[in-house]
DNA sequence: ACTATTTCCTGGATGC
DNA sequence: TGCATCCAGGAAATAG
């Protein structure tokens, strides 16, 4: 499941592959009903702009778009309201049932960044960049042709996944960047919190990008149990925590993430850092440090892992 | 303003 | 073998 470091690793991968390119056109599957503005909204933000960088805000992945000379606007596009990708498994070659209102629109000049593609991956998201004639595989969502000749897909079995469009600077990731903050502002967010420890760090509008792994493991190296209320944890122990948050983030990027389940980046590598894992998925296994076993409680419906010998 | 709980979704694992 | 059930989990929606 892809949190920050999988996010950094894929994001990484796309901006080397298709930075620069154009999109030419764009399929989106069959939505649920209600959002099928929202579709023609995406298809018309992402036809004929250029992807000028891709980058990773929490757990999302931002395509930085830019129109392509002469081509029309999109027209307005409103807020990021999040879409269902479709749900129907296209058969054969997709035909594109973009909007195509806009005629004699305005041609705009080179502009710098106008929109943002916001791609969120859920748990069984994946962006793959491919050739045209490769096959087209069961759950795809969204194909992207580009002047390159490739294809980007959003492919994506439990549709957890969420794409949208943003305009240039106006996408809200939620709270802060954890490498970026800096311990004031870290301690600072957990002040007056009577929620547990996991869920405060899992809580995406105080920080972006822990998910579940990296919360646990966060927890183990800070020596924190999960169910600790925020507020009664001491500033020394946060700012080990603060110390430790970096440290497993920066340790699982520079691993490539951890594959669990089916993860792959956007190179189709798997991630290492599963085997770092010093908690997750190890219930019942001895703790590393003082063999004591490793136990799993359920906190706001997440398992979560950690040795009481070793966590208070 | 917070916090806790429910819901969405499918494939894989488990149990009988 | 087949079928039912459970589980995984991020975040939005709902309830307290």
């Amino acid at each position: 499941m892809p949190e920050l470091p999988e996010v950094e690793t894929i994001a990484r991968g796309l901006a080397k592959r298709v930075s620069g390119d154009v999109i030419e056109s764009v399929w989106l599957g069959q939505k649920p009903e209600p959002l099928k503005s929202t579709a023609q909204e995406i298809a018309a933000a992402l036809e004929h702009s250029r992807i000028a960088t891709v980058r990773r805000m929490g757990k999302h992945i931002v395509f930085d778009l830019e129109r392509e000379n002469g081509s029309p606007s999109p027209g307005k596009v409103r807020k990021p309201k999040a879409m269902r990708p479709g749900s129907v498994v296209p058969t054969g070659l997709p035909s594109v049932p973009h909007a195509k209102a806009h005629k004699g629109v305005r041609p705009t000049r080179s502009n710098p960044t106008e929109a943002q593609w916001i791609v969120h991956l859920g748990m069984t998201g994946r962006l793959q960049v491919c050739e045209p004639q490769s096959e087209v595989l069961k759950h795809t969502h969204a194909i992207l042709k580009l002047a390159s000749g490739r294809e980007l897909r959003f492919v994506d079995p439990r549709r957890f996944g969420r794409l949208s469009i943003a305009t240039a600077g106006g996408f809200d990731a939620g709270g802060m960047e954890p490498l970026d903050a800096d311990l004031d502002s870290f301690v600072a967010l957990f002040r007056g919190r009577k929620t547990p420890i996991k869920s405060a760090l899992l809580n995406q509008k105080l920080l972006r990008g822990v998910g579940n792994i990296y919360a646990d493991e966060s927890l183990f190296r800070a020596g924190i149990r999960p169910r600790r209320r925020a507020s009664t944890i001491v500033r020394v122990r946060l700012a080990k925590l603060h110390m430790s948050v970096k440290e497993v983030l920066r340790e699982a990027i520079a691993l490539g993430g951890s594959s669990i389940s089916d993860y792959v980046d956007a190179d189709g590598q798997e991630g290492f850092f599963q085997l770092r894992h010093r908690v997750y998925g190890r219930e019942g296994e001895p703790c590393l440090v003082c063999k004591t076993p490793i136990k799993r409680i359920v906190i706001a419906g997440r398992s979560s892992h950690y040795c009481p010998a070793c966590q208070k």
